[in-house]
DNA sequence: CTCCTCGTTCTCGCCGGAAT
DNA sequence: ATTCCGGCGAGAACGAGGAG
């Protein structure tokens, strides 16, 4: 992708700076210099230069209104969608009561408060919900009720080409039992460690920071690099010499070869290797360096796992929770084991906690809310990763509960479909620097006995795709896969507006649709771009609504299918790239609500959805 | 059956830091 | 100075289990 998120943008052209660097303010007259506003708290600023006098305090901006939204570069616009698309979700909802009029919650004396993190529209208290049959949140799971499994579920969202299918297909869909492949439960010791990975990392030209990898490999066996050349290419990382250094922990020093040599991995955890030319890096083991050969990781190393609890108290001073996972894993797991008994060996919750946390005062809400998140987290697989990282930036405790209730939210999204809709993607505002995950239902593609084709879903089969390096997007295609006049659909008659539409604007590529519009009668499939570009979906999609629009045509409902894919570890290793897909269900009912559809870029409230997809790291 | 205790969940509101 | 937001604690409420 040319244009990438995750990367800041260039400063405006010149001709947007203010006259000169300083000015008067126009309050107090006090000189300020003007600064540069890169929109990390208000992405719709970025561009514009502000001062805060150091007198008055008074705000002044330059120019005085925000830049036009196609003016912003992609990122931002990619950041003002996330902002956006996390508005609803995340918006507080103070003082809710139950949404079921004949509520028989337990409260008598007042009305039944609703639960703001329910799924069911509108919100229900936990009583009511559980007697609707659950929503998908954990506490309002209905009580013994049994869940239909599979849920089979017709989506019309389909792979791009059949060799990345079949490496969906390899990894995710044979995999038994589906969950996550990176995951090793924690154990007392460095046992823990399955065997069937490997990590390496690679100091890469123009990055201080390595590129960290995990690959399915057999501990023991040697390993080449050359066998992992895919996954160097996804990374930009090339290799035309075929040669590499390598820090050979024994000789504590770096050695140039071929790639196709095969190296030790008994001798260190964490195999390291530079492009040649890459003298010094983030965590660079340099020659004689005792701890590379020794130890994991270059940062400093937490000690093992469940090796021992704090016998003295903490420093007078010291706040629940801990800063670092590896200082709060132990103490939390002493925790949970305790939890498990304390009924029958006469203890009680406090003088647990006392022991696992001496020292420290802790409210019994604070420690079950960090407790839960310690559990989703170790349920994901994640805390290893946040240990292993030790004191360092990667290894902090308040990361790891950002990607905990960024798991909370994609599932929640994922739990709430309704039967008839098929799931929306995970929205992945950001994705820490080691750990990226991404929920997935595990579904299948097939033909049916009537002879339309589409996916099952799985819906008890919804598994967490972790992994050690960020996820690229390496493509994706937007594709339109329903759209309808009214509630009721109907497709051909879009279909055929499509058609004359893709005759004026080659924006619109058709993907089979001469086999799509025979198998979905009501249904119109037309990919609108493709990977090159994030954001001329957009574009071509207000131009179609323009188009249908002067054609006396309203279009009311319109949903995507996104297809991504991620490079991500297999779990058999046959291929590096899994195929993740993700369906949007953008409903413009803007459309029907208004007479006039909207005519200027900055009116695409709803085309902005479609933009937000999956952070690309 | 009622009451009590303890553990747990949930909401509300305060606080402080960061951004502007 | 103001706004926003995340973290945290208080307190209400619920549930399980035990004692009387």
């Amino acid at each position: 992708m040319t244009d990438n998120p995750s990367q800041p943008s260039p400063s405006p052209a010149d001709s947007l700076q203010p006259p000169s660097a300083t000015s008067a303010c126009s309050k107090c007259g006090t000189v300020n210099q003007w600064v540069f506003c890169s929109g990390l708290t208000t992405p719709r600023n970025w561009g514009r230069w502000y001062q805060r006098c150091s007198k008055c305090n008074a705000w002044h901006w330059w120019p005085r209104e925000p830049l036009d939204v196609e003016a912003l570069p992609p990122d931002v616009q990619y950041r003002m969608a996330v902002e956006q698309s996390l508005q609803t979700a995340n918006a507080k909802e103070k003082g809710i009561v139950c949404g079921n009029p004949g509520c028989h919650g337990k409260r008598k004396s007042k009305p039944q408060r609703g639960n703001v993190a329910c799924l069911s529209d509108p919100k229900l208290c936990g009583t009511c919900c559980q007697s609707n049959g659950g929503c998908g949140l954990a506490a309002h799971a209905p009580v013994k009720t049994a869940r239909p499994s599979p849920i089979q579920q017709k989506s019309f969202a389909r792979p791009p080409t059949p060799a990345f299918s079949q490496s969906f297909t390899n990894s995710v869909l044979h995999a038994s039992p589906p969950q996550n492949p990176l995951k090793r439960k924690y154990q007392s010791d460095d046992s823990a460690d399955d065997g069937c990975t490997v990590d390496f990392h690679i100091w890469n030209k123009g990055r201080s920071e390595p590129i960290k990898f995990r690959v399915p490999h057999s501990r023991g066996a040697r390993f080449i690099l050359k066998a992992q050349i895919e996954y160097l290419k996804l990374r930009d990382v090339h290799l035309p010499d075929g040669l590499i250094e390598y820090y050979d922990p024994l000789a504590r020093d770096w050695i140039n070869m071929p790639i196709t040599i095969g190296v030790d991995t008994k001798s260190s955890k964490v195999l390291y290797f530079r492009v040649p030319g890459v003298s010094d890096g983030v965590g660079f083991p340099s020659r004689g360096d005792r701890a590379t050969s020794a130890t994991p990781d270059p940062v400093k190393v937490a000690p093992p796992v469940n090796s021992h609890l704090m016998q003295t108290p903490y420093a007078p001073g010291t706040k629940f929770p801990l800063t670092y996972t590896c200082d709060m894993a132990p103490a939390m797991r002493h925790m949970i084991d305790a939890m498990k008994s304390y009924r029958e060996d006469n203890t009680c919750l406090k003088a647990e906690l006392a022991k696992a946390f001496p020292g420290i005062d802790i409210k019994l809400a604070t420690f079950y809310r960090h407790r839960n998140h310690f559990a989703k987290a170790d349920k994901a697989g994640i805390v290893e990763a946040f240990e292993r990282a030790g004191w360092s930036a990667g290894g902090k405790w308040a990361d790891l509960v950002a990607a905990v209730e960024r798991l909370n939210r994609a599932r929640s999204l994922s739990l709430s479909l309704s039967p008839s809709s098929p799931p929306p993607p995970s929205p992945s505002p950001s994705i820490p620097e080691i750990v990226a995950m991404h929920a997935v239902l595990q579904r299948v593609w097939r033909t049916f006995d009537d002879g339309t084709a589409g996916c099952e879903y799985y819906e008890d089969h919804l598994f967490d795709a972790f992994i050690t390096t960020p996820p690229i997007i390496v493509g994706s295609r937007k594709d339109i896969f329903s759209a309808s006049f009214d509630t009721t659909g109907h497709g051909p008659e879009v279909n055929c507006l499509a058609k004359q539409f893709r005759l004026t604007d080659d924006l619109i590529h058709h993907a089979d649709q001469n086999n799509f519009e025979k198998s979905f009668g009501n249904a119109v499939s037309f990919s609108i771009r493709d990977a090159a570009s994030f954001y001329g979906g957009d574009t071509a999609l207000i131009k179609f609504h323009q188009f249908a629009y002067n054609q006396d045509v309203e279009i009311y409902n319109i949903m995507f299918a996104n297809t991504f894919l991620l490079e991500c570890p297999s779990v058999d290793g046959a291929g590096p790239v899994w195929l993740c897909q993700d369906i949007i269900p953008a409903t413009t009912k803007l459309w029907s609500e208004h007479a006039n559809i909207p005519t200027r870029p900055s009116s695409k409230d709803n085309t902005f959805l479609s933009s937000i997809i999956f952070k690309a790291c």
